[in-house]
Formats: structure tokens, sequence, C-alpha cells
RNA sequence: GCCGCGGUGGCGGAAUAGGCAGACGCAGCAGACUCAAAAUCUGCCGAUGGUAACAUCGUGGGGGUUCGAUUCCCUUCCGCGGCACCA
């Protein structure tokens, strides 16, 4: 007998497969398509638990999927661009563009060493010069379509990475990426029009039955839709009307006072000249130097100025002051807010403690129309009072004839107003894909000529050490001259952000190799969407919804027919260790290479999926491991021995005794098929394999005399068939060893035969008040009426029925008969 | 504060349409093989009581619907995640 020699297993076959390019996309193909897609990988170093995993799942997707007779695509990639390797360039001096190359090397020699299922020849790496000309080329078609702009606004900067940073990317006011307090600036940056496609990014939502409920959550939270009013407040010795935004529009009569942002642009106006000025300025200058976290804080008490000014309700006609607050935020809505302190526990808040009217106009239906707040808003909605000529009407109601009465007096307007903020695409840093923008002073923002692009980005470049980016001082990069008038002009020395990169990959997937267009249309409709898409729920906002920007943007740039780029997805939980996440600076991070030397890739493939479902959180376990390498043993073991069976004299072919097996074998076939494809649950998958394993050893054993040697071999075979998307090498070289000339990844998936799933008998339990007190076989085809008799006739039933009254007797066939007594 | 997810043996987890709770694996215990160890194999392995057959309890807590609830409903506690002065 041989020894699973898990190490030289694996190196044959994956030589072999990479020789035979095995697992290539083939161009045409009568079979359907299937896109399987993972998050392409960051270059930091080394790969870590969590890619094993997130790969390791979509590799058995793949395999299976190939099995099932879909032309699979199946590509890897690297997002290749991004601050740690200019961070690393900066600390030992290596070019990022050898830091992370290197990297790359690495990490894909580890990806192979797991036996991987990819299509190699299309590789892309967004770091390429062949890759973010795309990038630049996108760039521009947005550009020219008024997607992509430019506009000086106050903006996130951090200041340990020394850039910009867009929304999505600052958590609880810490930069996402280094968790360092980013402040507000006041710059000019280069945006996405992402709000353009606010509205289609929430409603299509609907259409992704494929996603998790959770990110869709998360999703609709970030774009954060609300519908209400635009409603136009006249000021008082002022030529500008007063827009604010309200989602209560039916409280508007309740409106006695009106809060500016302290950055709204009239309020300089407001107070020039006037004894409010020195106040007020006073308290912008206090609250310019709070961070946003501190001053957006719930615990935060609410402060504010009054400007000495007033506004008119367009209802009432009621003279509302105006303040400006910590509260009100300049970049939500209009960046101001008619205050309603009745109706809103903020305002009355601030209402409170400034000394301001508080109106009622809406009672709850269970109180009198005399009702007054106090302490607490009433925020619900109920009938109006104090309102004119709407009192007595349903708050609902009131809502849509007061914006109807506004639309007439042209002072307001329906209005739908959402919380997510255009794209700042735009770093201060070297190692990105440069924005494709000239700088002239004669013609203004010039965009680089397509047929001028790529704009390269220098290699050899100096870093000062901290601080700006490299591309600014040199000089062969920003002297360029301008594309419209040939004079000497600048060129933007910002690159953009690598989500830009990661916004468009699946589709370069798709084509890789096209040099004359970022992917051919029609190749791209061919495959998209990705089918299934694989991930960490950490890009539930970020990456995922930029995604969805880019390939609307797209379709409506005529460049793709599909309108969400990924059908179905899977997040996958993290890997923990000790309850806590991996990683370098805890000190609890498992290596894969070790694992891999020491167990072999197959036994740690089995084991992440092994552990729990995909969507869970592992914890890591050593023992674990050694479990799901003790049964490969225990597969190898039973095959081989199976196989000297099968050569020897005393082959049987009794079939007196094969049902109970030939079920098993077939009950595991669509058990396995099941998991696998409706539910993704490859533990359960796993565990069916592995009883089925235990079952052949029983068979085995036991009936050594009138065993169907047939059925053994049968059994053998289906074993390593299902386990192959799942430990591929050692399936492959059992496969072999059986005597097949051709690989098992090359096969068909297994069909079950229903035949063999039907018993002849089928347990039945036995209930007394619902509780299990007997278990009897009973023919399969039974009446309703032959169980019952035959439960009553058991003789435990008996026992524990006697004496008294049978109230009532439920069968269900070929599960339970449960007998109420009294 | 709002929204979402989860809570099952010593541990990871299973129970797929309301029908045997604990599949499969890990750990543990006992035994076989062995000079011995490793490997392998066999048996046991939720709690309590009982020599045992068996009985009772048991899926975070309380209540409900049902012949029957880990599963459905209400309520409550705990853990995790998202959003959060969003007008």
């Amino acid at each position: 007998m041989n020894k699973y020699n898990f190490k030289e297993i694996e190196e044959k076959w994956q030589k072999v497969w990479l020789e035979n390019s095995a697992f290539s996309t083939e161009e045409d193909s009568e079979k359907p398509k299937f896109y399987m897609l993972e998050m392409f990988l960051y270059p930091s170093g080394k790969i870590h638990m969590g890619h094993v995993r997130n790969y390791s799942i979509g590799d058995v997707v793949a395999r299976f999927k190939r099995m099932k007779g879909f032309n699979v695509l199946h590509p890897t990639g690297a997002d290749a661009f991004g601050l740690p390797a200019e961070n690393a360039a900066i600390q030992h001096g290596a070019s990022p563009d050898f830091w992370t190359r290197n990297n790359m090397t690495e990490m894909k020699k580890q990806l192979k060493a797991l036996g991987f299922s990819y299509d190699w020849d299309r590789e892309v790496s967004t770091c390429d010069v062949d890759y973010y000309k795309w990038t630049q080329w996108i760039f521009l078609q947005f550009y020219n379509s008024g997607l992509a702009y430019k506009k000086e606004s106050r903006v996130n900067w951090c200041t340990s990475c020394e850039t910009v940073l867009a929304n999505e990317q600052v958590v609880n006011g810490l930069c996402e990426r280094c968790d360092s307090q980013v402040e507000k600036k006041e710059l000019s940056q280069w945006y996405f029009k992402i709000t353009k496609y606010a509205s289609r990014l929430l409603d299509d939502l609907e259409l992704l039955d494929g996603w998790p409920e959770k990110v869709k959550i998360m999703q609709k939270n970030w774009i954060g839709r609300s519908e209400g009013a635009d409603i136009g407040f006249k000021i008082e010795n002022f030529d500008e009307r007063l827009r604010v935004f309200t989602t209560r529009p039916d409280t508007l009569f309740g409106a006695t006072y009106m809060v500016l942002a302290p950055e709204h642009p009239y309020v300089k106006d407001l107070v020039l000249g006037t004894e409010y000025e020195e106040v007020a300025n006073k308290f912008i200058h206090k609250l310019e130097h709070m961070s946003d976290i501190d001053r957006t804080s719930t615990e935060t008490e609410k402060e504010g100025v009054f400007l000495g000014r007033y506004c008119i309700n367009p209802l009432s006609g009621e003279k509302m002051p105006i303040f400006i607050a910590n509260y009100v935020l300049a970049d939500y809505g209009t960046g101001a807010v008619m205050a309603v302190p009745a109706h809103d526990q903020r305002d009355l808040d601030f209402a409170r403690k400034y000394d301001i009217k508080v109106l009622s106009v809406i009672r709850p239906s269970d109180q009198s129309n005399d009702f007054v707040v106090t302490d607490e808003a009433f925020v619900g909605s109920g009938i109006m009072i104090n309102s004119g000529e709407y009192n007595g009407k349903l708050s609902k109601i009131a809502f849509h004839e007061i914006v109807s009465k506004l639309e007439e007096k042209e002072a307001g307007k329906k209005s739908i107003n959402y919380r997510l903020r255009d794209w700042l695409i735009s770093r201060q840093r070297y190692w990105g894909a440069p924005i494709p923008i000239v700088y002239c002073d004669d013609c203004g923002i010039i965009p680089v000529k397509e047929e001028d692009l790529p704009v390269e980005l220098p290699i050899n470049v100096e870093f000062s050490g901290k601080g700006s980016s490299p591309l600014e001082s040199n000089k062969e990069f920003v002297e360029v001259d301008c594309p419209k008038c040939g004079k000497s002009a600048r060129r933007e020395t910002d690159t953009m952000d690598t989500f830009v990169d990661s916004s468009w990959y699946f589709l370069r997937f798709t084509d890789s190799k096209n040099a004359s267009l970022p992917f051919s249309k029609e190749i791209a409709d061919k495959w998209m969407p990705v089918d299934q898409y694989i991930g960490g729920v950490e890009h539930a906002i970020l990456h995922l919804l930029y995604a969805r920007f880019f390939t609307k943007a797209m379709k409506d740039l005529n460049l793709l027919e599909a309108n969400e780029p990924f059908t179905n997805l899977l997040t996958q939980g993290m890997v923990l260790k000790d309850g806590a996440k991996m990683s370098k600076s805890k000190g609890n991070v498992v290596s894969p290479d070790e694992l891999i030397y020491k167990y072999g890739a197959d036994t740690i493939r089995l084991f992440v999926l092994f552990a729990a479902p995909p969507e869970r959180d592992l914890e890591w376990s050593e023992l674990g491991v050694e479990g799901a390498h003790r049964f490969l043993n225990r597969v190898w073991r039973l095959v081989e021995e199976v196989i000297s069976l099968r050569k020897s004299e005393n082959c049987t072919s009794d079939i007196s005794n094969s049902k109970p097996l030939k079920y098993k074998i077939n009950n595991t076939i669509k058990r396995v098929t099941e998991d696998i494809e409706k539910r993704f649950n490859f533990n359960t998958a796993i565990s069916a394999i592995m009883e089925l394993v235990n079952e052949l050893y029983k068979y085995k054993e036991n009936d050594e005399k009138k065993m169907n040697t047939e059925l053994l071999v049968e059994g053998v075979h289906t074993t390593v068939a299902l386990l192959a998307p799942f430990a591929p090498h050692i399936t492959e070289e059992l496969w072999r060893m059986l005597g097949n000339d051709s690989s098992v990844h090359d096969l068909d998936w297994l069909n079950y035969d229903e035949k063999a799933l039907v018993k002849d008998e089928v347990e039945i339990v036995l209930q007394v008040n619902g509780k299990s007190k007997a278990r009897i076989m009973t023919p399969t085809d039974l009446g309703v009426n032959e169980i019952e008799s035959i439960a009553l006739a058991d003789t435990k039933i008996r026992s524990i029925v006697e004496g008294k009254t049978i109230v009532k007797v439920i069968v269900v066939p070929k599960k339970l008969v449960n007998i109420v007594v009294k």
C-alpha cells in the first residue's frame, strides 16, 4: 500500500494542469456561460487565511459548474495600486512598482500551490499600463459626459495619509485605512457624479435577488433616500429666498424658527455690518476647530447664535427668527432647516434652550385639540391643529395638500433628497492611475486626447520622505503642451482613488488582451453579468456600490448592456483565531504556507470549507485541520483497499443486500449537489461525503462474504467524483488509480438515480401527546388508516395509552403518528 | 436612538416546507492492535435520577399559536454588524 503523499501528488497535478491550461475558458463554446469571480487580491505581501477561504469557496463553485457543463470564466488578478506600496517605498526605499510586483509574484506562487482553477491567461493587474490606460480612458468618457467634474469643497483630509478621502472612506471620523483623525479642508478636487445614479442604485437593489439582504440594507442606508418638500422662505430685507428641505411639510405651520449651517453661503451677508456679526463669526470659528465627530455627535449639546434676521413662514405668515447652529450640516439637503420644535426633538431641545416659541400643529388621534407638546416632541402622524384650513385633517393627507398649495404659490415643491454624496476620486498620492487632465493658463481644464493615452506614471521617482507626491516635482511629468492650444501647460498630478481601478476590473477580465478598447462590447455582453461574486462584507458599501455605479454609467455610455454587475453575491465571514481577526499586530496569524507544507493544499481547502458555513465567521482550529487531513487519508485507504479487493479472486456480485448502500450513494449525490448548488453549504456537503465513506467502510467490513464489489467500486467512484471540487489533487490521483484515463475534473457531474431513492420500508415515529415513544418500520406505500391501526396495535403504545381516552390520532405518512390522549 | 443578523452539548456545527434535537467533525473516556509509542480500528459521549430497562428535563429567558415549535407570533435579555443631530 502506498502512503498518501500529498506533496508529490499536489505538485504533480498542478504542473499538469498548468501545462495543459486545464482551466482556460473556451472562447467559442456551445455551453452556457458561467462567470465566477472572487474579489481580486491586494498585493500586500502574502496571502492570509481569509484569501484561502474566499478563493476556496469560489474554486468549488467554479469546478462544480464546470463539471455541470458550463463554460466557466474564472479569472484572477491584482488590485495593485494604492498607498501601502508607497508607504513601503518611503520606509524601505524600494520603488512601489518593484515592491508591488515582488509581492504579486510571491502571492501568485501561493495561489498556484493551493490548486485554484484560474484561467491564468486572463490575469490583469491594475498597475499595468495596459490596464490603467483604460481606467484613464473611462475617466475621459465620464468627463465628456459630465460625470467627472472638479469642484471646490470642504473635503475629508487624512493627515497621516496626506490625501483627501471619499465619504465612504471615513469611518466614525477616522481614516478607513490608517485610523487617524480626518480633518476638513477646503480644496478643489475631482468627483464622479454618483449622485446622478442615486435613485437607480437604490431602486435596482430590488432586482438583486441573489444578494444578501444585509448588504442591500447597508447600501440602502448609505444612499439614504428621504421624500419631502423643498420650500422657499422669504427673508426680510434680503433678496434671496432661503431654501430648506423637509420630510415633514405637514408641520409647516409649526415652523417657528430657521436654522442654517454655519457654513451656509448666506450667513456672512445676513450679518454683515450688524451688531450680530462678531458673535456669529466667533461661533463659526469655534465650530471650525471641532472635529466632525464631536460636532455631529448626538451627545453634543445643541448650540446656536441668533443672526438678528427673520424670514416669513409662507403659509402662516409668521416671522421666524434665523439662527445658525452646530446641529445643522452644511452638506445635507440645502444646509438650512425649518425648525418645528413641537414635532422634532432636536428642534425642541434647541427651542427650550433659546426660549423660542413651540407651537403644536399635530395631535395624536387619541388626544384632544388642546394637545400641547411639553418635554417630548410628538414625531408621529395624527390630526392637524393650529394649521388654518388644514385643521381636523389627517396629517398624512395634509402633507400632500400643503405641498400642492406651496407649488401653487411657487413657494415650494415636492422633493427627494439623498444622503449619498458625489464620489471624490482624486488623491494627492503617487502610486495610482494619473488623472488624464492638463491645466492651461489660456484654455483652463483640458482633457488629454484619447490618442495620447496612457498618461504614463513615471516609474523611477524620488521620494522626498514624508509629504507631497513625487509627481509634483517631476518636471518631465508635469510639463506638457496644452492639448488644445499647444502652449506649455501643467499636468494634473493627482492620481485616481484605487477604488476606481477596481470598479471595472470584472469587465476587463472578459476581454483582457484588448488593445483598442477597455473591452469589446460584444464580448463583455456575452459574459456579463458576473454570475457569482464572492468577497468580504467589508466591501458592502465602497466597492460594491462603486462597481454598480460604473456598470450603470457605462451602460448609459453604450459601452455595455448589463445594468447590474453581479447577479449573485456571497459575503464570506472572517477567519478568526481566539475570537479575534487574524492580524500581524495581534500576532495570531496562521500562515497558509506552513499549513500547505504540513498537511497539503487539499486538507486546508477541505478544513476551511468544512468548519463553518461560508457566511459565518470561522474560528481557526489546528485540530480541525488534522481532522480534515485524517478524512483524506481515510478516503485514500478506502480506495486502495477497494482496488485490491477488485483485483482479488473472491469478488462477488451478490445484490441481495445492496439496496441500502445504493440508496446512500444516490442520496449523497443528491445532497452534495443541492448543498453546493442551492445553498452554498459546503460544510454539509462535505459531511454528506464523510457519511458515505463511513458507510462504505462498514459495508466492506461487515459484509465481506456476500459483498457486491461492483457496488463498492461505484461507491468509491462516487466519493472521489463528489469530492473533486473540494480536494482537487487527491481526487485526481485516486481517479487515475481507479483506472480512469481522463481527468476527474473533466467528468460530467454525477446524476442520481431517482429509483434508488425509493425505499421499500420507512421508519415511522410513534408519539403520544407529541412525545416520541417508539419507532416502527412500515412498508413505504401504506395508507393512513393502515398506519394508524399498526401504531395503535404497537405493544409499547398500548401500554402507555391503556386506561386513557384517545382524543385524536394524527398520521403523517412516511413520518409519524401522534396519538393524543386524555 | 433606528435598522439588520445571531444565541443549539466541552468545542465547530446539523436539523433544507412545523414532525425522532444534537448529523458530520473536534476534544474526551474505555477497549483492541503494539515490547512501547504513533497510526489505525471498535464502543461510549446533552443534563438529572437509576445497576439497568427507563423516566424527567433540555435549542438565552418569559408567554402564545399548534396534536406537535430549534423552526411561526408576541415580549424580554445578551452578543455582533450597519446607520446615526440626515431636517
